[in-house]
DNA sequence: AACTGCGATGGAACAACGTTCCAGAGGAGC
DNA sequence: GCTCCTCTGGAACGTTGTTCCATCGCAGTT
């Protein structure tokens, strides 16, 4: 444990030079060298800290989970809480686009079982019975993360250049054009689609799934 | 249009053949390399029907989704018809893992809109108001590729050599040795996840779905 | 029937990546 | 002062996606 230089290198520095780097340049753009460079050290360094590069994803993953789920508010009603939560995560995948497809393909590591807690206390203050706990959090922390992971990758498909407005037009306009008998449905969504929020649309899906819980089970 | 070869080189040709290499050797398997030594030709050929790697996956992925939206059935509740095309869609990934990737990051490409269609029209059939037919649409749709996707995350994560009853008792067993403060939900349900099947896990969270749906627009 | 144009081919070459290797630096403990 | 062992960092390796280009062979024109 001796300093060789004023700052020695150590997992969480290495870890957090990740997440600042994932931040600027996205998925692609980081590389044990750029790391090495930013940390002023070579890539072998590196090895002796962190197994490989979906080790390092998966530690920078984990440390942004915990922050989100660290402002947890302890106050409000259980439906409160779980939009809380959710909400969350939400924003945490929106801030750091990359956890996305760590989230959502190597889930159920470390990080996810302190989102199992979260979700899952508040799936028990909603009187649902206890043999379907598991079955229930679950489901509603696999919408959570799906849905948030789809949603990065759609805001980051865009390409630079084109702004999340345009590219959403393109679309709805595209789909208003399909025609009218095999897209009978499709056709009709665009204008929907155009001036949508997605932060409301992610809240629409939490409500469905609370509303059904509440109409299985309902409270005595 | 002039076949060169016995059979001359076409997109449909290199993304059968992608897919079959996918399937066997899964998506870190597919190099241009290998691709062109199957096809009997060199990794430049390649390029002239494809523009790289990544249009060559979504390729892949609208022809396994197209194939498994071709068999709806037509009969049935509206609700039976939500759960056949979901079902449809859970098992293409779970025969295909690859896609589950591409489904959760990639998503709104070519192939999404015929999902979008398929659900959407059982959407409304379900009397959902009009106004509401994009968010309940995507709802649905946002949780039937990101369980699914993360479902065969799942499956493939254990290592070779370690079944899923194995890996699945393992991780049961570590929940239920954490601290009963902390963990006060998690540990109890290690049992539930110790021996739950996937498939009705899903379908429980399209029910869920379902009858959020019904008490929020309740038939006249 | 010979020529030419162009779509199509496939092998070689390039840059960049993740990872491994190893010679050596520099405190800790005897 | 010597030795050990953790830790360093630069060089090197194999593989990947992608580009480049010399060349092939049918379609249409002469």
């Amino acid at each position: 444990m001796a300093p060789r230089r004023s700052e020695s290198l150590s997992r969480e520095r290495i870890v957090a030079a990740a997440i600042e780097v994932l931040d600027a340049a996205g998925e692609g753009g980081l590389t044990f060298r750029v790391l090495s460079e930013r940390l002023a050290t070579g890539p072998g360094a590196i090895y002796w800290h962190v197994a490989n590069k979906g080790e390092l994803l998966g530690a920078a993953t984990d440390a942004v989970v915990l922050a989100a789920l660290e402002e947890e508010p302890a106050s409000g009603s259980p439906q409160d809480r779980v939009r809380a939560v959710a909400l969350g995560l939400f924003d945490a995948v929106d801030d750091h686009p990359w956890i996305a497809a760590q989230l959502s393909a190597g889930a159920w590591q470390a990080g996810t079982p302190r989102i199992v807690e979260a979700v899952g206390r508040q799936v028990r203050a909603l009187g649902v019975p206890q043999r379907d706990w598991f079955v229930t959090t679950t489901v509603l922390v696999q919408y959570v993360l799906g849905a948030a992971a789809q949603n990065a990758a759609n805001a980051q498909a865009a390409r630079p250049g084109t702004s999340r407005e345009e590219m959403l037009d393109a679309m709805a306009t595209r789909w208003e054009e399909l025609g009218p008998d095999e897209w009978s449905f499709t056709r009709t969504i665009g204008d929907q689609m155009r001036d949508h929020d997605d932060r409301e649309q992610f809240l629409a899906g939490i409500d469905i799934a609370l509303a059904g819980i509440a109409a299985l089970y309902p409270p005595p």
